[in-house]
DNA sequence: ATAACAATTAAACGATTGCTTAATTGTTGA
DNA sequence: TCAACAATTAAGCAATCGTTTAATTGTTAT
């Protein structure tokens, strides 16, 4: 990307230099995408403010254990929730990193905005 | 929501109690979804820090113009960015509403996480 | 051993998403 | 008036996503 179109903003071509690379945009855009799904978000959501088993994590959003399974792994493979076996039941929770306490500012930030309590 | 299978941990039915509207999640997580696509997150970063029309937006990104719009047509039915005609063109650019405001810190410091200058 | 239970995995599906091509609207200048 | 151009809209399509149902793994207690 060097020409463009048009040229009625010069601040559009120094801002183009600028620009971070493909792959940074992917990376970031995929963190959002981890919770710009209901049931995710509600899930990462609880998994800030305590520690539970995949049943208990199913009955409290409403929805069934494959489902939540499915989600957990997602949130897992990306490093924002860790989980801990113990006997027939797998804990999850928040993982202890900067990335997810950054992801969990955001989504309070966010939360606020819609203007809830929190 | 009231019963939970297990009870392993005190914590989660207090919570439970304070847990936000399926509505709030939806919204929040709507949100999130606007900035869960790297082309769209493109073009708000350049939206973020200039103000540019179709064309112009489509080469940065290297995009179709009707991509393009597709985009800036959520972009601008969530709020989050305006538009200005003139002549022929479309100028399009972040708003000037809280929202955006806030949309714009949260991408700046995943941006920064992602250890890019930035 | 086996029965009960928690969790994960796999296959299948319906719905949503993002892009392409083509057609349309609206504006400017010849 | 007409040709060129910017932008949007519409239809169609492939790919991705989230959920369901069913099967599987692994653990505990009888």
């Amino acid at each position: 990307m060097q020409k463009l179109p048009h040229l009625h903003n010069e601040n559009t071509l120094e801002l183009l230099r600028t620009k971070p690379e493909d792959e940074v945009f992917a990376n970031v855009s995929a963190t959002f995408g981890l919770i710009s799904d209901a049931t995710r978000l509600e899930i990462l959501w609880l998994l800030c403010h305590t520690e539970e088993c995949v049943m208990n994590i199913a009955a409290a959003v409403d929805m069934s254990s494959p489902a939540v399974s499915h989600h957990l792994r997602i949130l897992k493979g990306a490093g924002l929730i860790i989980s801990r076996k113990e006997g027939k039941e797998v804990y999850y929770t928040l993982a202890d990193t900067d990335e997810a306490a950054l992801v969990h500012k955001i989504v309070d930030a966010v939360f606020d905005m819609n203007c809830n309590l929190n």
